[in-house]
DNA sequence: ACCTGAACACCGTTCAAGT
DNA sequence: ACCTGAACACCGTTCAAGT
């Protein structure tokens, strides 16, 4: 009971989170000292679901694409936590720091400089959490509304995208994946281009 | 008073707002009529001091990155909205409406289909977003803390980040802007690779 | 038309008191 | 060691009452 981040918290309170676990909120406290805790704890489990397997038999360039992807889906069903969590330090987060040390070494080893290597981390994860964003926002979030005859072009476009925000979401991260690896490939082995 | 969503709200609560514009906070629902109304007059008038003046005369790659990064700049000063923001419709943002209309038809008479056109905003919003709460970050969100010996690579190279925290963030954002936009331009049109 | 002040149902957190 | 219940300082929002 102790270690647990029970799931299924959609409402993410410590009064709603106590009421599952059948206790009263103050009872909460003997077990983590605040709020920024448990969402430590939390953050710990949903970065264990992500894959980064594939960087043990793929090339960087494509291990990037599938962690990337898998780092999005896990978000993509938690997407009230990517605010809290995009700006948490990984301290503490066995798990996060596991990922973050895999990730760097596979870099790395392939010849990629450390700076660069971070800056490639860091550029991934700002697409997949916005992306992820992107994916739980309501449909019509490009919809202009009463002020359609501002945005004639752009609002057909919108209105085509509405009809499947999910799978033009999806479509859009994957463009944008596919145009950022390409080009950070590129850019650190500019040899294979 | 009315229209005015007034700048320096740091603590962005009703009753914070109310204080600075010396009135009570119930007062305010005379002139708006829940806290999202605020949200998006502060999302328009953000959104405005966006500059995407570049469309005019530049190719629709380079005027994409001027585009990202006016975009950037504008939200890392406030980026306690991001995650309110991101999610917005923007229906009744006459501004926002605006803007993406420009960007849209620039990159639609560029040649560029109109899901793919679509796409890349979202992309390029995708990557703005994340960049700018990566930016906001604490320095030390990498660093390992106890956990040093699971990821000594890592935190070495995140050590390196963090002595300059906020250039590092700008490096990797213009890194992966810059990758993302030279391989959405190869998608679009491959002709010119 | 616009404001105030009290009230409501919530937050996260603390703390004395119990077992 | 772990819990409860009351309390605190906050949220956003409503509403009767004032001018």
């Amino acid at each position: 009971m102790e270690l647990v981040a029970e799931r299924g918290y959609d409402h993410l309170t410590m009064a709603g989170l106590a009421r599952k676990l059948g206790v009263s909120a103050s009872a909460l406290y003997n077990h983590v000292s605040s709020k920024h805790d448990v969402l430590v704890l939390i953050q710990d489990r949903l970065n264990e679901e992500i894959d980064y397997s594939a960087f043990d038999h793929m090339d960087w360039p494509q291990a990037l694409r599938h962690w990337a992807v898998s780092y999005r889906e896990c978000y993509i069903e938690h997407t009230e936590l990517i605010p809290l969590i995009a700006v948490l330090p990984i301290a503490d987060a066995p798990q996060s720091v596991r990922m973050y040390e895999r990730v760097f070494t596979a870099l790395h080893s392939a010849g990629v400089g450390p700076r660069d290597a971070v800056d490639i981390i860091v550029g991934i994860e700002a697409l997949v959490f916005g992306a992820a964003f992107d994916a739980s926002a309501p449909a019509d979030i490009f919809d202009p509304g009463g002020l359609l005859e501002m945005a004639p072009a752009f609002a057909e476009a919108a209105a085509l995208r509405a009809a499947d925000a999910r799978g033009s979401a999806d479509r859009a991260f994957e463009l944008a994946l596919d145009a950022l690896i390409d080009g950070l490939r590129r850019r650190v082995s500019p040899e294979r281009a």
